[in-house]
DNA sequence: AAGAAAAATGCAATCGATTGCAAAAGTTCT
DNA sequence: AGAACTTTTGCAATCGATTGCATTTTTCTT
């Protein structure tokens, strides 16, 4: 019993006097095997301990049963919401699941996406770094036509016959806008991660179409990028605080930068809603009891990464060459304190 | 050029008329290949595009190069930060990650532990659903000689061989009693976990441990027990407005709980730290921006992610038997508003 | 230049599971 | 009983990379 070696279908083809290929077609539950064969076949393989070698069954199907997720980032409240979507979904299936980070470098991702590769994963989920630019990384996946999904942030790319999950961006900020606007906001800053990302890009879209449809100007100057961590609160204020004319309304793209700025304004003493309107985006646990409570876009993760698992699974089944499309999940503005005004300035 | 398939070492040394071996040798720099030789190998490797198959890798070395994940839940501030340190890691070493979540439960993490195991990782990292009792389902790895770092949600077992990557829970715990007793707390109330966990456990013995010290009875009607999220706020507050003598202070052993909690007692009008001291655990983003500022312990996600990731692999990379052995990674009090009184009660 | 030593390369087996095709065993029917 | 099937099983090649050992080539020595 000391340090024995792995059980192989020799071993029990030996034990039952059949043959390897009789063990590996019991095993696997073929027709072709009579019950009782088949029977004898796994009671011995238990007994034994067999455990099928996942390796050499790889390397002779050319498949490894595994499915990739590339991330910017593992430690957000949304991207690891949606991990566990694709988790829940893929353990569910039955297949594994292997990750990495981009760490919003497109260098790390395509070394990520090369590992990947060699890796010989059935199908990536990705979620595209901040500076990526490009899908030309994900050519060698489409080539050998292996399904990828893209989520959140995604990017089109003539060409790429990918499937993408995301919610309307560009509606949710107008959405968001909007509302500021209703609530009397005439000047509103825009708090943007880098804007190449559709998702921040398209909300700024929102945000524009939001101003000009309700006649209001679009002010460069109001929109500023940020690395939208903590620290953007303070960073963004003291821009505020240097402008000519003061916002009285702001729409931030996550709900992280929308409270780290409401933080600061409280520190000056400066009142929200009623001197400035605040939206954020996410409705992640802290909006919801943060002083004020804060008004945000509520933003599927769980769901959007067990709908690019399941998409992702079933183009693996099928063998229907992979019909590209985005699938838009619902956003919904959460209407809160921080920017419900009871006397709108006039 | 359509649909070519894999380029594997013997094409390359079809081409450069040699054999395989040599191929495959000057692939890995082998040393007793001629410079020269191994430069046209890379060469050629590279102008055709060769990538190596690591199924037939792992075959023959029987090594996976991954390393197996198990935790409860990924959508957790704590536990995200932890993988992204442990994905930090294993990716600059150039090693695989595979990660699958138990969801508190010891079924799901057996059979977590299975898959593992037949995907043949080769070291796993795993942080225990809570209402596991012992580490009998690592034992399969145990007599192989694979290495299981344990962190955080860890459990002793005798003839366990495994590294734990934890911090003092009890003395975290203690730290957190006492400074609410230092405050002039005198029926302190422990909102804990699963208290099997070994993490609400310690640290409910450090409360025990705190109140023993100061002379304070133990109340088991103050220590209560709850699933930490976001509703066990109203529940626990509930809890203590039943109480004929109502407690002065508390101790939440999550920062979700605490926010929860002082989320509940605003708004009933009871003051914090006034009437009621609160300390949380972990050190999140929330707490810092809450109002008011919540007193907490500061726990090191990251960084023990990254602990428990390059000791598992500096264990790969030796041949030493493992060393059984448990590192402990400091914790610290910050001490913020939620708990300080300005005139502490008499 | 021959022989010894060192360096470079090749041969062939191996890692386990899978699978097309051939062979054997079992049934049915005339 | 024997032909004609049908059902079960086995043979042997295959998936690529790796590696101990043998063989060839090169370099060094005298």
């Amino acid at each position: 019993m000391i340090n024995r070696k792995e059980v192989t279908i020799y071993d029990i083809a030996k034990e039952l006097n059949l043959s390897a290929s009789t063990v590996s077609r019991g095993l696997r539950g073929h027709s072709v095997i009579k019950n009782d064969t088949r029977e004898r076949i796994t009671e011995a393989a238990n007994a034994m301990g067999y455990q099928r070698n996942a390796f050499a069954r790889n390397l002779r199907k050319n498949r490894s049963n595994t499915i990739g997720v590339i991330l910017p980032r593992l430690n957000s409240n949304f991207q690891s919401s949606v991990v566990a979507g694709i988790e829940k979904e893929v353990s569910r299936r039955e297949f594994n699941l292997i990750i990495s980070q981009s760490r919003e470098s497109v260098e790390k991702e395509k070394a990520n996406i090369s590992t990947m590769f060699s890796s010989r994963v059935d199908g990536l989920i990705i979620s595209l770094a901040s500076d990526t630019e490009n899908l030309a990384h994900l050519d060698r996946f489409l080539k050998r036509k292996i399904p990828v999904v893209l989520y959140d942030r995604v990017k089109s790319n003539p060409g790429c016959e990918c499937i993408k999950v995301v919610i309307d961006n560009e509606q949710a900020g107008y959405d968001a806008v909007s509302h500021l606007i209703e609530q009397g906001s005439k000047r509103i800053l825009f708090l943007g991660g880098n804007l190449m990302s559709n998702v921040y890009h398209d909300r700024h879209l929102g945000y524009k179409r939001a101003l000009a449809e309700h006649g209001l100007p679009f002010d460069q100057e109001l929109t500023l990028e940020d690395t939208l961590d903590e620290g953007s609160g303070k960073r963004t204020v003291e821009k505020m605080l240097s402008m000519n004319t003061r916002p009285d309304g702001i729409f931030a793209v996550n709900d992280t930068s929308a409270v780290a700025i409401i933080y600061s304004l409280k520190e000056l003493g400066i009142k929200v809603p009623e001197d400035v309107a605040v939206v954020g985006f996410n409705n992640v646990y802290i909006s919801r009891v943060f002083d004020p409570s804060l008004t945000t876009v509520d933003y599927p993760g769980e769901e959007m990464g067990k709908i690019a698992a399941s998409t992702l699974i079933e183009l693996l089944d099928s063998d229907k060459p992979v019909t590209p499309r985005t699938i838009v999940l619902n956003h919904k503005l959460i209407i809160r304190d921080s920017s419900v005004r009871k006397h709108p300035p006039v």
